[in-house]
DNA sequence: CGTCGGTCGTAC
DNA sequence: GACGTACGACCGACGT
């Protein structure tokens, strides 16, 4: 190993434009674009990370005239200008640098080869070897027995001799090449007829244009090349002078200052957080100091009295649960820990299999001493997804009450179009702080262990942060929350419905496993031999569940009628579409289609959800996720219980086998319409709202309006095209969209579109006026107030903003509809309790709630939930609910 | 062997 | 390009 210092200099603007183009429209969620400015940041920070240079320098242009201009008016003449969407990210970029500490030189009058050049000059001077760290081939002529070029992007080095190797000459002679090839790209002018290639023959051979014009005599062979070198000499030395790099520009600073220095990672962060660099944030997050920290293990019953009265004193305070699993109905209670002041938490385990040296109460003792405090509604409770513990206590005998505030619920309220509300993003997001991971406590991969299995002294960390960063986190959303006035919605609907969801879940809803199990091998049965027929007809056996392959058996082997509709990225598309056109051309598609069909059926319902039954209660409990769409709806999943079939015959029988309980009957409450009254509500449309006050049916009077027909003439199929009209609205469908869904020209449907908002005028007003509002504010509303962000409507890009002015939209519209349902759901659950009843709400699937009642409750339920849902909030028009009730969910329906 | 994007299909 | 909101099965490319 040499101790021989080391210098890279960094050619900034050539890597400005190669980070540019290499990473294409990224930019933060506000719009503003950060392609280049990520893209320059993981160059750097690889080219740091592999390298560990000593010293560093990055360099570039200034924007102006440089003394070349003064030699040629020409230079660069031909260059377009940077694009806007990249010089705009310059002041990024040059912040970026300077958080990391490197220093950045720059000059007026001179070019980035310039600066470099003559720092890799004086840096020689001082006995140091140099890296010149880019992709531009002019460098080559400053390649020097101590300096060579790296490209790191194609990870190639040039040095002197595989110049001499690759060109057969010196780098020095490099530039009188450029002098006889002129630059394109610099608008150099050069010889006609001399490239790149020529010249370097040339200069091979003759070693300097010096040398080549006065031999040029023996050049006079070839008579185009001979004459063209001998009227070009003037240009050709001017071509050399504007090519030739300036090692002497008079510049400030030593080599010495260039020595590398530690990041400031904390202003590093803060670039990062607000160019939203996740993965790059938590490269720099920093791990909090454990000394600032006071996380303790209680074991022992006086201690934990002690904390149970501090938490009762305090009045408010952070729980967190530890488990043996992610699903809370089936997992073993290992610990819990609190927190009521910043830095400090405690943990007391329950439940640790090898407790190790440290000793454990017994469960009894630990719950009996907790669950007053618990219990006691007056004493507050904060959490992060407290659903979560909710559930997890109440199957341990302890019924949490007093729970203010979701730290989950309060990162979706904050912003609902974003995942990431999992403690360990919002610390990052709030306090730029890195939890200790699970992994760290409990290994990762099949070495994973249970936190059952984590010794207690690893287990106090981990849990304690939880509950702490819990409680940080309370403090400083509770504040964003009222500052967006959004403390209505998160403390009438969403904490409330916490509870709500927590006992749906926790009931569960029957299946008939035998019914499940049937379905399963009938589908088996048919899928068998429609594996046969498809191998048969395709003349061989591929993976008909893979679309590549399949698509490959029916446009290139087959031949089928093809370019009905390719995918963006790979090969053919196969969806039902394209299979129901070439249905009626070959057999095989039609199979597929059944296939298809059945193969869903068997494995996305019958066979999953026979795995999703409970052991112990023998029903299914999905879970019901408060913070995932974008527009406040649920969410359903482990199983999704909000897309089991019911259009079709065949998956009507994965319906039939949801059941309810020995003496009992499910009932379906289902909203009407809800959202075209919303719509009609926020619309203050004369029409819509008329409809719904006579109680009309409202696809027969779109098809009145729109088609201008009396209502004795509206058939059942034009009824259906005004029902498609009328979702479309709802979702800012186009005319091309519905002409293909109605298989009508496009001039029709436009002709129906443009009746729909003649009639409809307030519809078209309240469409304008909500897009141009968003465009406004960023953002919309719900009637609750509940806010979605939509930058994306101010995008240059139309196909962008076209999803956003339709997101617009739809979200008040769809999301005043989740808002409504919601707090039905909670003023039932309320009312449900209130008057003893033993019906049990099970399921919300958007428009619809689903109950299981002992069948002599079910007129009384029926009537009380009538009541409440149709009356749940006065809106402009009635909300109308429909019933149903059956042996098994698709009778109820 | 896990992760992740693409494609497809189910619901409201 | 072309209709909003979800979940999840399956494939296949990719990285460890």
């Amino acid at each position: 190993m040499t101790s021989q210092k080391k210098i890279f200099l960094i050619d900034g603007s050539a890597f400005l434009y190669r980070a540019f183009h290499a990473i294409r429209n990224l930019s933060t969620s506000k719009g503003r674009p950060t392609n280049a400015t990520f893209g320059f940041a993981k160059i750097l920070l690889k080219l740091f990370k592999d390298n560990n240079p000593g010293y560093a320098l990055v360099i570039f242009d200034v924007k102006g005239p440089t003394f070349r201009h003064e030699l040629y008016d020409q230079y660069k003449a031909n260059r377009p200008p940077m694009p806007e969407e990249l010089s705009v990210q310059i002041p990024d970029i040059k912040r970026l640098i300077r958080a990391l500490n490197i220093p950045i030189m720059e000059k007026e009058g001179y070019e980035a080869d310039d600066l470099a050049g003559t720092y890799a000059r004086l840096a020689e001077e001082e006995g140091f070897d140099v890296v010149m760290v880019t992709g531009d081939k002019d460098f080559i002529q400053l390649v020097t027995e101590r300096c060579i070029l790296w490209d790191p992007m194609k990870d190639s080095i040039k040095d002197a001799g595989r110049i001499r190797e690759e060109m057969g000459i010196h780098p020095k002679q490099f530039i009188d090449i450029l002098g006889l090839a002129g630059d394109t790209s610099d608008n150099i002018p050069g010889v006609a007829g001399v490239g790149p290639k020529t010249a370097t023959e040339l200069i091979a051979q003759f070693g300097s244009i010096e040398n080549l014009y006065e031999n040029l005599d023996s050049l006079k062979k070839k008579k185009k090349l001979y004459e063209n070198l001998s009227k070009s000499r003037d240009i050709v030395l001017l071509s050399r002078k504007l090519a030739a790099i300036d090692r002497f520009v008079p510049v400030t600073g030593k080599v010495e200052d260039f020595k590398v220095i530690p990041y400031n990672t904390q202003e590093a962060f803060a670039l990062f957080q607000e160019l939203e660099f996740t993965t790059l944030m938590n490269e720099f997050a920093k791990k909090p100091d454990p000394s600032e920290k006071i996380y303790k293990s209680i074991t022992n019953l006086g201690e934990l009295e002690k904390l149970a009265h501090v938490l009762t004193n305090k009045g408010i305070f952070a729980l967190d649960t530890e488990t043996t699993s992610k699903n809370p109905t089936e997992a073993g209670l290992v610990g819990i820990s609190f927190s009521y002041m910043e830095n400090q938490g405690f943990y007391i385990p329950v439940g640790h299999t090898s407790p190790g040296d440290v000793e454990q109460p017994a469960k009894e003792d630990i719950l009996r001493i907790l669950k007053p405090v618990l219990e006691n509604p007056d004493i507050k409770k904060v959490g992060q997804n407290i659903k979560y513990d909710y559930i997890v206590l109440y199957r341990f005998g302890i019924f949490l009450q007093g729970i203010v505030f979701d730290t989950m619920i309060a990162s979706y309220l904050l912003n609902p179009s974003t995942r990431g509300h999992s403690l360990d993003s919002i610390a990052m997001t709030l306090f730029g702080h890195k939890t200790i991971s699970y992994e760290e406590v409990a290994g990762k991969g099949k070495n994973q262990i249970g936190f059952q299995d984590v010794l207690i002294p690893e287990a106090v960390n981990y849990a304690c942060e939880d509950a702490d960063l819990t409680f940080m986190a309370y403090q400083e959303l509770n504040k964003n929350i009222r500052d967006k006035e959004l403390s209505d919605l998160m403390d009438t609907i969403e904490m409330p419905l916490i509870k709500v969801l927590a006992k749906m879940e926790m009931e569960g809803i029957m299946v008939d496993k035998n019914a499940l199990q049937q379905l399963s091998q009938t589908f088996e049965l048919e899928l068998k031999h429609l594996e046969q027929d498809i191998y048969t007809l395709a003349g061989e056996e591929f993976n008909i569940n893979s679309s590549q392959q399949l698509g490959f058996i029916l446009f290139e082997k087959l031949k089928l009628s093809t370019v009905k509709k390719t995918k963006m990225k790979t090969g053919y598309s196969t969806d039902v579409e394209v299979l129901t056109k070439l249905a009626p051309t070959h057999e095989l598609p039609a199979r597929l289609l059944r296939y298809r069909t059945l193969d869903k059926l068997k494995s996305t319902y019958a066979d999953a959800l026979q795995e999703l039954i409970h052991k112990e209660t023998g029903r299914i409990h999905t879970s019901f996720n408060q913070t995932i769409t974008a527009t406040g709806r649920l969410s359903s999943s482990n199983p999704n219980l909000q897309n089991i079939p019911i259009r079709k015959e065949e998956g009507k029988k994965i319906r039939q086998a949801f059941i309810p309980k020995e003496g009992h009957i499910l009932i379906s409450a289902d909203y009407s319409q809800i959202e075209l009254r919303i719509l009609a509500h926020c619309a203050e449309d004369e029409i819509l709202i008329e409809a719904f006050k006579n109680g009309e049916d409202i696809h027969t009077r779109t098809a009145k309006e729109v088609f201008q027909i009396m209502p004795e003439f509206i058939t059942d199929d034009l009824r259906s095209q005004a029902k498609a009209i009328n979702f479309g609205i709802v979702y800012g469908m186009s005319a091309f969209r519905l002409a293909n869904d109605l298989n009508i020209s496009r001039k029709m449907a436009t002709a129906y579109i443009d009746n729909y908002f003649k009639r409809y005028s307030g519809v078209k007003k309240f469409i304008e006026s909500t897009i141009e509002n968003t465009r406004k504010t960023g953002e919309v509303s719900t009637i609750f107030n509940r806010k979605r962000r939509l930058d994306d409507i101010n995008s240059s890009n139309a196909n962008i903003r076209g999803f956003a002015e339709r997101a617009a939209v739809n979200t008040p519209i769809q999301g005043s509809a989740a808002d409504l349902i919601k707090l039905a759901m909670i003023k039932l659950e309320d009312a449900l309790e209130k008057n003893n009843m033993a019906a049990k709400m099970l399921l919300s699937v958007h428009d619809e709630i689903i109950f299981e009642c002992p069948f002599e409750e079910k007129d009384r339920l029926i009537d009380l939930a009538k009541d409440i849902m149709e009356n749940v909030h006065p809106l402009k028009v009635p909300l109308k609910v429909n019933f149903g009730s059956g042996q098994n969910w698709a009778e109820a329906h």
